[in-house]
DNA sequence: TATCTAAATAGACATGCGTCGCATTAGATG
DNA sequence: CATCTAATGCGACGCATGTCTATTTAGATA
């Protein structure tokens, strides 16, 4: 994803969007680009090499005059990468969380018993996903067979039990509770 | 190219990111969003806000809950939009070749006043192109009048006007001068 | 009706970043 | 070697914006 997001802050300025555009249609020079967008050569020398920092455009010197392309692959490529949705939602699970995660389950878990409740949301909002695979997705549970779930791991069933609905982890509607479709495979303890 | 930018920088946010990869698995409330990125639910709504904005997320109330489902429609048409060169070439229309004239016009002069008088023969050209408009079409200038229209730009009248006829702007004939009709309109400063 | 909760709004704060002017580097020119 | 010019490096300034807390709105519930 940290390409991605390189790439689409990289365009994401009105400046460097023209400049990309007048590469689009051949290579230019600093200053040709300059007088093109109406900025003095040191901002458009910024916006090239952040542009260039996302592999976005290339240069080729020719004596002191600097010529810039546009790079189209890397435009196509990471343009693709946007366009499927599949791929956009890996980036609701960036590398390196799945070792926070087993770390935060290890710190409040201990087996099957939830020694204490986290705090800070972000730890809270793992434990409740944790908590929220102990029920089935499909069947319904009157409130006291949620309780009996909540109660094998943590005495308190209210907050709990209230927690996993705020999460959108458990829906209700009249009196009886269901769990939702998981995101994604999760990870276990 | 407006919606393409809304777009780009709708997506170029790293919790905005976030939230639409989550959007791409199922749709989902603000507070289940709050607790999946950590932030607060306040911060999730103006990103929402945003993305609503930018067309890429709609939203479906159910009682005080709000569902926020992903626009995977526009979420195409505008990645395909940034995928073809040819388009992106379209970002530059407004600009091009005049803007250039216009810099350096606007770097060398200072209203009517010629502040310098380029050394490198392209802007040179410009700037004589731009004095020359100074000179009406038609008619004939004795080498005193000549010498006041240049002096009310610039002190140096012999250098001037001795550019002005070597560029082809103007012509000389036994001791009078006349201005050749331009080639083209020119761009004013 | 009174209360509770999910979300949105308003306003404040801090950080980020686009732009500029000035100074510096490095080819080119004489 | 001195000079000129294209481009980049360097701070500085000011606006844009991501995040928060506190407050308000509106549907649900007792």
């Amino acid at each position: 994803m940290e390409k991605a997001l390189a790439f689409l802050k990289a365009l994401a300025d009105e400046s460097r969007l023209k400049l990309v555009g007048l590469l689009a249609e051949r290579e230019r020079s600093v200053g040709e680009l300059a007088g093109a967008v109406g900025l003095r050569e040191p901002t458009v020398s910024h916006h090239l090499a952040k542009l260039a920092a996302a592999e976005l455009v290339e240069m080729r010197a020719e004596g002191t005059t600097h010529y810039y392309r546009l790079r189209t692959e890397t435009l196509q490529r990471l343009g693709r990468e946007v366009l499927s949705t599949e791929r956009i939602a890996a980036f609701a699970a960036p590398a390196g969380e799945d070792a926070w995660r087993r770390k935060v389950l290890h710190t409040f878990l201990d087996g099957e018993r939830l020694t204490k409740i986290p705090d800070t949301r972000k730890k809270r909002q793992v434990i409740l996903e944790w908590l929220a695979e102990r029920f089935e997705v499909g069947p319904d549970y009157p409130e006291p067979r949620v309780n009996e779930v909540i109660r094998r791991h943590h005495p308190d069933t209210a907050t709990l039990r209230r927690e996993l609905v705020g999460a959108g982890l458990l829906r209700r509607d009249s009196g009886v509770y269901w769990r939702v479709a998981p995101a994604a495979p999760a990870v276990e303890a």
